[in-house]
RNA sequence: GAGCCGGUAGCUCAGCCCGGUAGAGCAUCGGACUUUUAAUCCGGUGGCCGUGGGUUCGAAUCCCACCCGGCUCACCA
């Protein structure tokens, strides 16, 4: 520096403004508006031309964070790191076009700052592809140290909090959300491709239909009206049936006011799509079709791995009924209309605690949520699900007491579910009538639209995290949403 | 909501059983060093030991409550 250090001692915030301020005493832009980049790091290491008998190759311009510093008197180097990779860079006022950058670099500069560089590709004696530096450009300060670079952020909490963090230290992590990106492109772009349209629906209900869920309530203050955020979109996807779109889809989130979980955050991504004319068949084999292209565009194969279980997306997907299902891992046969007590006695001979539910349909399907679900590690359809816990769908058109209804499985976690749906107004309102609890409202908008005609249609709802965990060994949906729901602090 | 585990320097972690006044590596600061790459060498700074209470002459350490997080379970998708 010029005459004495005017860096004292400190914390690294309050010695990092001081180095701030110095820089602009010497004239020096802190937080300039832009920098020609013109190659990135990636870019600039594949111009080099280990061939040539030059000392000195291409010039280039890069741009990128500061992440390692290896400072030896009279020459420096620097790992310049953008979203292509990283690249070397090499100090020495013998090079550089103004001499006093080395010992502003050297002194002034911090891991974590941003820089643009222009300089010339050469290969270091380690034979490491370098940039030699002939003008650097500070870009952004940074205040804060980052994690350190070898161990990097491990902090479960912090990883969450500061997601920034993890996502600058930690590979799998970026891997992940690229992931989950090109997923939901793949899938949207499956369903464009076959004429299905893309639509939103409220986020904001005056009702909260289409599932059964606890919903968030909030408050509309000019209008002075409660309004809940969405638990599904399912039942205006469906007036959209009526008004004669034909494929739909929608990508979006969910909210629901529930337990949080490895396997549930409070705002999660579905997509919902209704087809019409088509039944569940014709559903199940979009959904496999559908999953299992989207899974191999993204992973390359149709096999991925998740908690140390490989899963085969090839289709076709197996198929069985939920009494099949319950009867293969319990030995249990036993009806859909069979009472609840008397499954609940049955199951808990063979070993299975079940909660008590009102309905035949209902203890059936927490006797196999309990004895069989975790246990589905291939892509399963589970068909048929007794008609009384499901009330949007039609029933089935062999048996009334079930209705055309299958969920996905895979990893042992659910993630999909789907209907013939109910299209009659009639039914679909004594429905509705038959699984309020008395106080709850039920939407006459939509049986009114449902009244006007609906065509037959099938519909299907995926879990979008919950297959990004699959697709990602993701143990945690936390691991796959970028801000997940935390309790607030002071720091974060 | 319940059970178990965790919270010590900016980061990664020891120390806690068995109480005696706070440690390491990286980062940071000062010094040496013109091809290093987890650079190296020498010397420093840095802590309300999650919060509050209790026991004790003395608490990071033992006890109680609470906060935050993780995992498992419950509710659910």
């Amino acid at each position: 520096m010029s005459q004495e250090s005017e860096v004292p001692e400190g914390d690294h915030f309050s010695v990092r403004k001081q180095k701030l301020e110095e820089l602009r005493q010497r004239g020096r832009e802190v937080y300039p508006h832009k920098f020609e980049r013109i190659h990135s790091c990636q870019e600039a290491i594949e111009l080099f031309d280990p061939e040539s008998d030059e000392d000195l190759g291409a010039e280039v311009k890069v741009a990128g964070r500061i992440r390692g510093r290896r400072l030896h008197g009279k020459a420096a180097f620097g790992d310049l790191v953008d979203a292509s990779g990283q690249i070397q860079i090499y100090l020495s006022p013998n090079y550089l076009e103004q001499e006093e950058q080395f010992e502003e670099f050297t002194e002034l500069w911090d891991l974590g700052d941003y820089g643009g560089v222009r300089g010339e590709l050469f290969e270091t004696n380690e034979g490491e592809i370098s940039i030699v530096v002939r003008e650097l450009t500070l870009l952004a300060k940074g205040l804060r140290p980052l994690p350190e670079k070898f161990h990097g952020l491990k902090d479960r909490e912090l990883r969450y909090r500061k997601r920034y963090l993890d996502l600058l230290d930690n590979r799998e992590v970026r891997d992940t959300f690229k992931q989950r990106s090109q997923f939901i492109s793949a899938l949207r772009r499956y369903l464009e491709e076959r004429d299905f349209l893309e639509v939103e629906t409220p986020m904001m209900q005056t009702l909260a239909g289409g599932a059964e869920a606890e919903p968030f309530e909030t408050h509309h203050n000019a209008l002075d009206l409660d309004l809940y955020l969405r638990i599904a979109p399912e039942l205006f996807l469906k007036r959209l049936l009526v008004g004669g779109f034909e494929r739909l889809f929608e990508i979006n989130r969910n909210f629901r006011n529930e337990g949080i979980s490895t396997r549930h955050n409070p705002e999660f991504t579905m997509l919902e799509l209704y087809w019409s004319y088509a039944d569940y068949e014709k559903i199940m084999e979009l959904a496999e079709e559908l999953v299992s292209a989207a899974v191999k565009e993204v992973a390359g194969s149709h096999k991925t791995n998740f908690r140390g279980e490989e899963i085969d997306w090839s289709t076709p997907w197996r198929r069985l009924s939920l009494q099949e299902a319950i009867e293969a891992e319990t030995g249990l046969e036993i009806a859909v209309d069979t009472p609840p007590e008397e499954t609940r006695k049955l199951a808990a001979d063979a070993g299975y605690e079940l909660d008590e539910k009102s309905t035949a349909g209902g203890q059936l399907l927490e006797l196999f949520e309990e004895a069989v679900e975790a246990k589905l590690t291939e892509p399963t359809f589970v068909i048929d699900f007794p008609a009384d816990v499901s009330p949007l769908a039609k029933e089935h058109r062999e048996d009334e007491r079930l209705a055309e209804r299958f969920e996905l499985f895979a990893g042992g976690l659910e993630v999909g579910n789907a209907y013939t749906e109910l299209n009659d107004p009639l039914k679909q309102r004594r429905n509705f009538e038959e699984q309020a609890d008395s106080e709850e409202e039920i939407d006459d908008n939509f049986l009114e639209a449902l009244e006007y005609g609906m065509p037959p249609a099938g519909g299907l709802g995926l879990g979008i995290d919950r297959l990004v965990m699959l697709l990602t060994d993701s143990s945690s949906i936390r691991d796959v949403i970028l801000f997940p729901l935390l309790q607030p602090r002071d720091n974060g």
